[in-house]
Formats: structure tokens, C-alpha cells, sequence
DNA sequence: TCCGGGTTTTGGACTATACCAACCAGGCGA
DNA sequence: TCGCCTGGTTGGTATAGTCCAAAACCCGGA
């Protein structure tokens, strides 16, 4: 809402609108929406923008932060900006584990272990897990991708006592399928809660993103027949790569 | 990730980190937990930071859009920033209305119709509610508010055969209790999507926030028993005034 | 006490410039 | 052929200004 009004130039490239950096984003948004940049595809580098356009590099990005903001754009460190891929659609309610899930979209999943280890309970996790403060856990680092494009990284927490030796299997796969195979461990009920977040330290950095970048994080507490935690799993994923639907019946 | 070190000056203000900016959020980020700043606080003015600091107000500037990119902050234009105050936990599993959720939770409701007209069904509305296209529908424009500060603007959309002369009545309470009360139109069924976004154009200046914020889009469609569209509902939400949890069952 | 109008403050937009580090591609040597 | 080095490209961080419009504030008059 506030407006700077100023002798709008006249740019190659066709930018004319109220305020500078809008029209930059207008520009490259007409550009996406009418075909003319697929997703996945490279802009032209900030500096070439800035040629084009007789703006100043800081007008340009502030542009181009609009974009990521609302999903449009995605960057690469040091490398440019790309078009964003249309998001999964996630429902909690329906929920069967990321790779049958991605799949079914004709999307192409893959799952990357980044490290695994026994940890102690801190208050929030004896609190999920009910067990006492110190007590053994396995803590399961993952990254998973869409196409290619890291998409989220995750926190899995998992209760020795319910699974022990949980480390020698691979991450790789489904860890749902593991559990329920070597240690008869079946989900029957999940508790989800999400909140639009920022990435930010470790997250942003194995999503290979700017610190601050939006994201929605999914925390998923899985239960099995007799009310025990089988999983307890903190997801952090890029704002653009999701949309989530959820049927409910009122009351 | 990026990291660019440079000889860290020793500020008043106690910032000496490997960013600046970051310097910058971090300082202010521990003035609020450690409660020195309140929700609802007024943070200094830029410019008074930037005196403090020695940085440069671009650099200030950064680390307060880092802050609101996380929820810790928001801006009122023109005026200052300040301290976020807690979100609304959502369950749209169990949504009761928005009045009583907030009460609910110990805070203060407010709802504040913007403008009420007849339009014209487009494509997208002529399929939900499965009438042609031109179709006559109400739609409802309403702000609401929590504790004062306006967290999520609406379009609401009502077929005119199922509820004919609706605008007559005022719509600064429970558009549902109008439906049941006057049209004995009650739901029973909802289906919910919702997606992280940026809020831009009218969304944004409605709430009188700077285009591009991170927010959340949710798409509320309400079914009565026989199956028609009640109500639909799209809601555009501060991504700091809210934090979803649903509990379901698997499969 | 309330209202209106000027002044000050505050954030918003924009320019111009500089330097840095990660990335990438191309060439050279083993 | 493979791997290393190197230099150009790209985005990331930071500085130092300028001008603008909306808010907020203050003061004087009704």
C-alpha cells in the first residue's frame, strides 16, 4: 500500500507500473504465467536484469524477493534463480508416507539419509515420548527431494526401547515400512500440527537456502493400537513446495 | 549459508557476529525472549538502531525483515515495529467459527465487514457451486482482527438461491449462525486446503501490510447434508497469527 | 474538551558502489 | 580420461546517500 510515485522510465523490456520493483516483478510473473518461462528454467543473472531494465541491482532483487515470496522463483546460491515446479499436495488426514505420495502426483521422490544417532530425552521429548528426562533415543536426520530439488529436511525421533538396533538399518527408504517389518511397529493414528515458519540455521542450510526463507513446518506424532509413539517427526519444508487439503467432517 | 566475514566492529549494543544483519536479529531476537521486549512492544525506530549500531540502515533493515520473516516482529507502515504476539492455533478439523475459537483461546475477536456485493459467477465459482456461469452470488468481504491487530482479510461466497436477500443483514458476527438461524442452512461437511503464500495486491493492503509478506491461504468450501455449497470461504492469514494442528487417523 | 492544521518522525523506495565467496566451466597437466 | 586449478560469473553483504508519503505528535483556537 504505500506509493512512491516517480517519472516512471520507459524500459526495454516493458516494466511501467507504479512502483519499480512491482513492475519487475509484474514483468517476470507475466513471463511465467504466460509460458514463456517453464518451471525448473533459469532467469536471466540480476546483473543482466539490471541492464535491461536501467534499474538498480537492489531494485531488481527486491523484485526477485517478491517472486520467492510467493513461490514464483526459487534461487540457487551463487548460482541464479530458477522457476519453482508446482508443489505436492499434502493431506495429513491421507497421509502414506512421502514416496508413495509424491509418486502418485507423477512426481520422482528420492530420500537422503544425513546422519543418524542415539540421543538423550530432552524435557520435549520425554514430555512426547513419556519417559524420563536422559532417556535413549535415535534421532534420524533426513533431506528428501522432488525432481531433484531438495524440498524438506526432517527430525525423526524414534524410542530405542520400541525399536533397538534401529541404527544398522538404511535411511533411505521408508522408515515407516522398517519399523512395521523388523519391529511389527503399525501406525494407527497420527497427530499433525503445521506452522508457516522461517527457515532458518541448520534447516536453511541443509535445504542449501537463504536463512529467513519461508517454510511450513509439520510436526507428526505417530501412535500405534496401543497409544505408544512410534514416530515423532519435525519436517521443514520450503514454502513453494507444498499446498496442503484436508477433508473434515464439522464437529 | 553465505557468509562474508569482515572486520566485526564492537557496537554499543553488544552485536559482534559473523553477519551483521544477523548480528542484528540475534540481538533483538534475545531482547524478546529474555523479555525485556513484550508482544505488542514498540521496537526502536530504525533509525535510532542504526545510531546505536554504527551499521548502515540497509543492514538494519535486513535483520528486521529477517525477524518478521520468522514472526518474531511485525510492521505497521509508517509507524514502527513490533513485537508479534502469540498465534491462534487452528484446528480445521474441529472449526467452531472464529469468534469462539478466539475467545477460546483467552484473546479478543473482531470482525469487520469491508464490502458485500452480488456478483456474477466465474469459472472457478460456477464450478463449486455447480450452477452456470454468470450465476447470481453474494459476495462477502470481512477483515477480522485479534486483539486489535488484524490477522486475516475473507471472501466469502454465498449462492443467492440458497440464501436470497442475505445482504440485508449485517455481517460483523457469525456469518454461519445468519445461515442457520435465517435460512435453516446448517453444515455438515467441510473440505479445507490451505497453502503458504505471499500476500499481494488487495489481500495486502487490506491489511495494511507491505506486498509480499509470507502468509497463508485457506480455502474453506462448507457442505450442508444434502451436499450443496453452503458457504466458500477463502482466508488470507498473517503467516505470525496462526499455527495449525490436526489430529487424524491414518488411512 | 475537541477539532484542525502544521511539523516531525518513521518507514518505504531507490540509486550507486564496493567487495566477498560460492559456483561453474574451461583448460591444462598427469 | 580424470582431476586439479583458475578465472569469470553470480548472488550475498554492506555502505551511504536521497527523496517521498503516511503516521504521529503537538499546539493553538473554537
Amino acid at each position: 500500500m504505500p506509493r512512491t510515485q516517480r517519472p516512471t522510465v520507459d524500459i526495454p523490456g516493458g516494466l511501467a507500473e507504479g512502483l519499480q520493483y512491482l513492475g519487475m516483478r509484474n514483468h517476470i510473473a507475466a513471463r511465467i504465467a504466460g509460458g514463456e518461462l517453464k518451471p525448473g528454467d533459469r532467469l536471466p543473472s540480476e546483473r543482466l536484469l539490471q541492464a535491461a531494465t536501467r534499474l538498480a541491482r537492489g531494485t531488481i532483487r527486491e523484485g526477485l524477493f517478491q517472486l520467492e515470496a510467493e513461490g514464483l522463483i526459487y534461487r540457487r546460491d551463487r548460482s541464479g534463480w530458477y522457476v519453482s515446479p508446482s508443489p505436492i499436495v499434502y493431506d495429513p488426514t491421507r497421509w502414506e508416507g512421502f514416496i508413495s505420495y509424491v509418486e502418485a502426483q507423477g512426481r520422482r521422490p528420492a530420500t537422503e539419509p544425513l546422519d543418524a544417532t542415539e540421543i538423550a530425552a530432552d524435557a520435549l521429548l520425554a514430555g512426547v515420548f513419556d519417559r524420563p528426562l536422559g532417556a535413549p533415543l535415535y534421532l534420524i536426520r533426513r533431506r528428501r527431494h522432488v525432481d531433484g530439488r531438495a524440498v524438506l529436511v526432517e527430525h525423526i525421533v524414534v524410542d530405542v526401547a520400541l525399536a533397538p538396533d534401529l541404527l544398522k538399518f538404511s535411511f533411505d527408504q521408508s522408515l515407516t515400512s522398517i519399523l512395521k517389518a523388523q519391529y511389527g511397529l503399525s501406525v494407527t493414528r497420527n497427530k499433525i500440527e503445521m506452522q508457516p515458519c522461517a527457515l532458518t540455521g541448520w534447516e536453511a542450510e541443509a535445504l542449501r537456502t537463504k536463512s529467513g526463507l519461508p517454510g511450513l513446518k509439520v510436526v507428526r506424532t505417530s501412535y500405534d493400537a496401543l497409544g505408544r509413539v512410534v514416530e515423532f517427526d519435525r519436517e521443514y519444508w520450503r514454502h513453494d513446495a507444498l499446498k496442503i487439503s484436508v477433508e473434515a467432517r464439522v464437529r
